[in-house]
DNA sequence: GGACCCAGAATAA
DNA sequence: TTATTCTGGGTCC
């Protein structure tokens, strides 16, 4: 049984939380419309991947409310990796190059992996990571915002809080629909 | 292996 | 523009 300490958070309405293992790595993130949501949601996935969460306060949190507000991290998050697929991993490391204020498609990152515009979609769901891995940069094929999970609940609360992240980060969003200027193409900005 | 899942894409109207 | 159908690939048992 490995040992994770959790931190959480309350950010006006909305409750933050992350559980870091004995490396301070993190393992999980996790953001929604109340604290005991995300505790409950990080309980849980914690005792999926066999771990026990202990109740500490560590800064990291700050850092995801940053985030959340549309600002940088002040300092390098390191990631365990432990649990997620190879595939999984690949999907992740191409979020982590959308530059701030653009999007790309499921449909781009599929072509660019020689995978299945579907399996990024699962991908990109089940990332352990929100916030810190920008999945809220993932969007339809047609530009629509598309869909967003809060703790694993999809609904329209997650849409709205997908197009907020967006808009924070300075994309452009004509009427629920991405302005084409903030399209950016994994295969050909290879930084 | 095989069944089932998916936060998509393409097509038709 | 919406509704329907068709996908391929990943994950879990």
């Amino acid at each position: 049984m490995e040992r994770f300490t959790l931190s959480t958070d309350q950010y006006g309405e909305i409750g933050f939380g992350c559980l870091v293992d004995a490396e301070n790595r993190l393992v999980a993130s996790a953001f929604g419309p109340s604290l005991k949501i995300v505790k409950a949601h990080l309980a849980n996935y914690s005792k999926k991947i066999g771990g026990e969460p202990m109740p500490t306060d560590r800064p990291i949190t700050h850092e995801m409310i940053r985030l959340y507000n549309g600002e940088d991290v002040t300092r390098a998050i390191s990631f365990n990796t432990d649990h997620v697929s190879k595939f999984q991993r690949q999907v992740y490391r191409v979020l982590e190059r959308i530059p701030k204020g653009k999007v790309t498609t499921y449909g781009r990152i599929s072509k660019h992996l020689g995978s299945a515009p579907r399996a990024v979609g699962g991908a990109v769901a089940s990332n352990p990571w929100p916030l810190f891995v920008p999945c809220e940069r993932v969007v339809n094929f047609d530009l629509t915002i598309g869909n967003y999970g809060l703790c694993g609940n999809l609904g329209p609360a997650g849409t709205i809080t997908k197009q907020a992240l967006l808009e924070r980060e300075r994309v452009p969003i004509l009427e629920n629909r991405i302005d084409k200027k903030a399209v950016w193409d994994p295969s050909r900005d290879n930084r």
